[in-house]
DNA sequence: TTCCAGGGGTAGA
DNA sequence: TCTACCCATGGA
């Protein structure tokens, strides 16, 4: 980590990340949609993202995440805009947070060996894919996946900017990014004033009582990023949430490093026409039979695959 | 205008 | 457990 001097009412630095052997940025943070809905922003003119997100301590920092080279990527640099200095927990934080979002911590080997043991066109995702890029804290991600139901990806992306617009925190000046809803922000608005603010259709009384229980403390989310709750367990805790049924249960835990169960929605159904049964008729056990030896990688087997044609 | 999307909840069998 | 029906919104 090295520090930068202030700008003027805004203090800057920057903080190199190392990632892990044979990290693929470009692919990570492009694995899947999330980088185009609020508040992620693409960088301009270079592979990375921007966001703003604000830290126990109540600073406000606006995080910049690029990498500079190509695949493998050596390091990861994080500049770190806020309203005021950063001390070392701050930074730390900062670090922890840009390592959660692009899961520098998580183990992939057992999956890129069976990749290369599979021969081509496999092969090719032992180079360090896999990874998806996830948000900051499980309430969001949960937030984004409601979101992604039974609506187009225009239509997704049109609730997450409202919602950001509508109940997000603005930045401090200089920092021109409004923060992603807390909980207790929704919560505290009526489920007629939310609905009212934020066209997000039927979804509106499922995310007005998600963030109602995030923010009593009920949900607990943040503790199913503990890898020693079993995945059949933490997909009941899903699929006990009003909004998430099985696709969206399947998406959350790929989000939370489970990728043993296919998020089986319409996009799904096409690309297994497509690739697997074309001019056939086939039923989902069918569908999700094709990727079953993949054991507790099968999501990520299909989402590759689907996502590199 | 009609259909349907990166579906899910609920009632009734 | 399975099916039918309903759900709000906006793009195509």
């Amino acid at each position: 980590m090295k520090k930068e001097k202030d700008s003027g009412q805004l203090f800057s630095e920057e903080i190199i990340l190392a990632p892990p052997a044979r990290f693929d940025f470009f692919s990570t943070i492009h694995a899947h949609g999330w980088i185009d809905l609020p508040p992620f922003t693409r960088l301009d003119g270079r592979a990375g993202f921007a966001r703003v997100d604000a830290l126990p301590s109540g600073a406000v920092v606006r995080l910049e995440v690029s990498a500079p080279g190509g695949y493998p990527c050596k390091e990861i640099h994080v500049e770190a805009v806020s309203d005021r200095p950063l001390d070392d927990g701050g930074r730390e934080r900062v670090a922890a947070m840009a390592a959660r979002m692009l899961r520098l911590d998580e183990d992939f080997s057992e999956f890129h060996a069976l990749c290369r043991r599979r021969g081509e066109p496999w092969r090719r995702f032992a180079r360090g894919q896999g990874r998806l890029l996830r948000c900051p804290t499980v309430f969001e991600d949960l937030v984004k996946v409601i979101c992604t139901t039974n609506i187009q990806w225009s239509g997704t992306r049109r609730m997450l900017a409202g919602l950001v617009e509508a109940f997000g925190a603005p930045a401090p000046r200089g920092l021109w990014q409004k923060l992603f809803p807390l909980p207790r922000v929704i919560a505290r608005a009526s489920l007629e004033d939310f609905s009212a603010r934020v066209r997000l259709g039927y979804r509106a009384p499922y995310i007005h009582a998600l963030a109602g229980e995030a923010a009593a403390g009920r949900l607990d989310e943040e503790s199913w990023l503990d890898k020693r709750l079993p995945a059949g367990e933490l997909k009941k805790k899903l699929l006990s949430i009003k909004g998430i049924g099985a696709y969206a249960a399947a998406s959350m835990l790929m989000l939370l490093g489970r990728y043993g169960e296919i998020p089986a929605d319409s996009e799904f159904r096409k690309w297994m026409g497509e690739k697997y049964f074309p001019g056939e008729m086939f039923d989902l056990q069918k569908a999700l039979a094709v990727y079953q030896d993949w054991g507790r990688w099968q999501g990520l087997a299909y989402w590759l695959e689907m996502t590199h044609g």
